[in-house]
Order: structure tokens, then C-alpha cells, then sequence
DNA sequence: TTGATAATAGTAACTATTACTATTTAAATT
DNA sequence: AATTTAAATAGTAATAGTTACTATTATCAA
């Protein structure tokens, strides 16, 4: 892959926030930086950034968001406000469990909890 | 909700298979039985189903998948042929961990395991 | 410096889903 | 049983998110 100036920004992008942005959110702020950008390239890179490993989506019912976070994590979703969280849990040890018990090979877990954020829950 | 004979239809065809299809699958199924169910009358219908509780809903990357399988459980997707198979696991515990590490009140617990199913996993 | 071709901007097209509207149907009321 | 009412429908248009296309521009190897 060849280098470009827009994907090193938008990969700079979708790094320097927690807030699992989607596509439309990463081109308005590129559009900061590189004002005639177009949307397709931003996509376009986006797609290319999440298969040579650099980011990774999250699914948001059916929008796709967008994590500069390569740690191994899951996520918590509010309901009241639709922010998502990453969370670290080790010693899940879930992929043994599903090869042990279910003839079958995992390569990735993925976990997404809903409920009511700290925002949001009254004491 | 008034009875309608459209709805009863696409329930059953959501509840005859396993195989988590999608709103175009049940369309094609319902008009083999209705010939004359618009495509709207099948999204509307299946979004009511899923709102009353009698299907649920298997997010399969953007497109929406139903699923009339109402135990809890989790679910599998193989990568080779994209086939989404339900598991129960028991006493996994989650809600517990994140409710007492996370200060999120968790309502539900969503998990896929994408990998290579039985059928393709040479021996 | 040049040549090959990957990446781009801008736009059109596509897919999954929802919205709209005149007509039909379920079911409550007479 | 006939009438009324409003929910549900078929058919179609519209929308949102994303991908494809094409002429032009930019990277980078020779």
C-alpha cells in the first residue's frame, strides 16, 4: 500500500478519540484538516486501515463505528445516552471454552454488554 | 395489536429455521405461502414481532438478522461460510463482573465468536 | 525525470430499510 | 347481520449508509 497523506490523517483521526466514531464523524473532522477531502476516500481508507490492522469497528446496530483502540477489549453500550465504552476483562477464557465444548475454531470474541451508563444511574 | 393473518405467517417462518435470515429470506418464504406480501408489510411486521417479544435480532455486519430461538444464548459465526450457529453457555456471569467493576448496570449481554465452523475445520 | 499505477475528488449507483398513501380488513358497535 | 372505525396492507417513493466509477493527481521505482 502505497503512502497517502489522507489516510495518515484519518488514521490520526480515529486515534486521537475514545468516542467510536462512524464515517461521517471521521470525514467532518478531516475535512478540518484537509478541507476538500471526499467522503469515498474517507471510507475507502477507513476499510483499508481496519484490514491492514491499524483500527477496528465496532457494529452499532447497522453503523459501522470506527476504535483506534488495538487493545484486546469489549464494550458496554448505554441506552439512555448510546455511548460506548471499552472495557478490559482478562481470564475470560471463553475461546477454550467454545473449542472444548462446540467443535469449533475461534479466532475473534466478540462482546458487547447494553444497559445504563454511570451518567445515568440514580443514587 | 390487531390480528392480522400476514404477521402470523412471518412468525412462522421466523420460528421454522435456525438459520438467523435476513428480512429478504422471510419476504421470499411469506410469499410462497401470501403471494401478494409487499416487502413492508414483512419489515413491519418483523419489527413489531421483535418489539412484542417474539423474535429477537442477530446484528450480522449491517444487515439485520431474525431469530426466533427465545432461550438466552450467544452465537457463533463462521468465517468460511457465514453461518451463524446458537449456544447456550451457563453461569458465564458477566452481568455480575461488570455491574461490580464497571459501575454499568447491564441489561444485556450480547456475544459472537466469529472462526471456522465443524465443516470446515480439516482433520 | 520519467513512466507506471495507486490514490484521489466528485459523482453516480447500490442495498437495506423506512415512510407514504389509497385501499382493505379485523373487530367493536349498533 | 349491517355498519363503523381505525389498524394493517400492497405498492411505491424516499432515505441512510456505503460502495463503485472515472477522469485527474500524486507516489515512488527505474
Amino acid at each position: 500500500m502505497r503512502y497517502s497523506h489522507q489516510r495518515k490523517v484519518i488514521q490520526k483521526v480515529v486515534k486521537s478519540t475514545k468516542s467510536h466514531p462512524n464515517a461521517d464523524w471521521v470525514y467532518k473532522e478531516t475535512r478540518k484538516l484537509i478541507p476538500d477531502v471526499s467522503l469515498g476516500t474517507v471510507y475507502r481508507n477507513l476499510n483499508q486501515l481496519v484490514i491492514n490492522g491499524s483500527i477496528n469497528t465496532v457494529q452499532d446496530g447497522s453503523v459501522t463505528r470506527y476504535d483506534g483502540n488495538m487493545k484486546p477489549h469489549y464494550h458496554l453500550k448505554c441506552d439512555e445516552c448510546s455511548e460506548i465504552i471499552d472495557i478490559e476483562i482478562h481470564d475470560l477464557n471463553l475461546k477454550n471454552i467454545i473449542k472444548s465444548k462446540f467443535d469449533f475454531e475461534p479466532s475473534d470474541v466478540d462482546i458487547t454488554v447494553t444497559g445504563t451508563c454511570n451518567k445515568h444511574i440514580l443514587r
